[in-house]
DNA sequence: CTGCTGACAAAGT
DNA sequence: TACTTTGCCAGCA
């Protein structure tokens, strides 16, 4: 059985969020076993290494927004980054209800290693 | 051990 | 809707 870290889990569940979709901080941490460490979602993805392609764009905050200040390089690229899978992004917010990913929990739950 | 920080979240105002 | 406050918790100095 292989056992992944915490920080391991976190990777593993935003790899799984679809092209053209977002999920929240929080939310990826409950599916990754850690609820109610948002923040740590957020370091996790910032020591993520550049060379695992992962859709880290697509993890917004609980009210559906970038939370990159809007003046940043980072915030631009993951606006671009949304636009360019198709999502609506408006000074940064996006439609939770329209755009986020809500998977069948009964089959993810047992396709996870952990 | 204490204090600070942060790609958060929820509740108030 | 937009701020602000409070709670949160893993790293780090």
């Amino acid at each position: 059985m292989t056992k992944l870290t915490p920080m391991e889990r976190i990777w593993f569940i935003v790899n799984l969020i679809p092209h053209g979709s977002v999920l929240p901080y929080g939310i990826v941490a409950d599916l990754a076993g850690l609820p109610g460490r948002a923040r740590y979602v957020s370091r996790a993805l910032k020591l993520a290494p550049n060379n695992m392609l992962l859709p880290w764009h697509r993890v917004i905050n609980s009210q559906g927004k970038i939370s990159f200040a809007k003046e940043t390089e980072l915030f631009r690229t993951q606006q671009e980054l949304l636009r360019l899978e198709g999502v609506l992004v408006n000074a940064g917010k996006i439609s939770l209800s329209q755009y986020q990913w809500k998977p069948d929990l009964a089959t993810l739950v047992m396709t996870l290693p952990f």
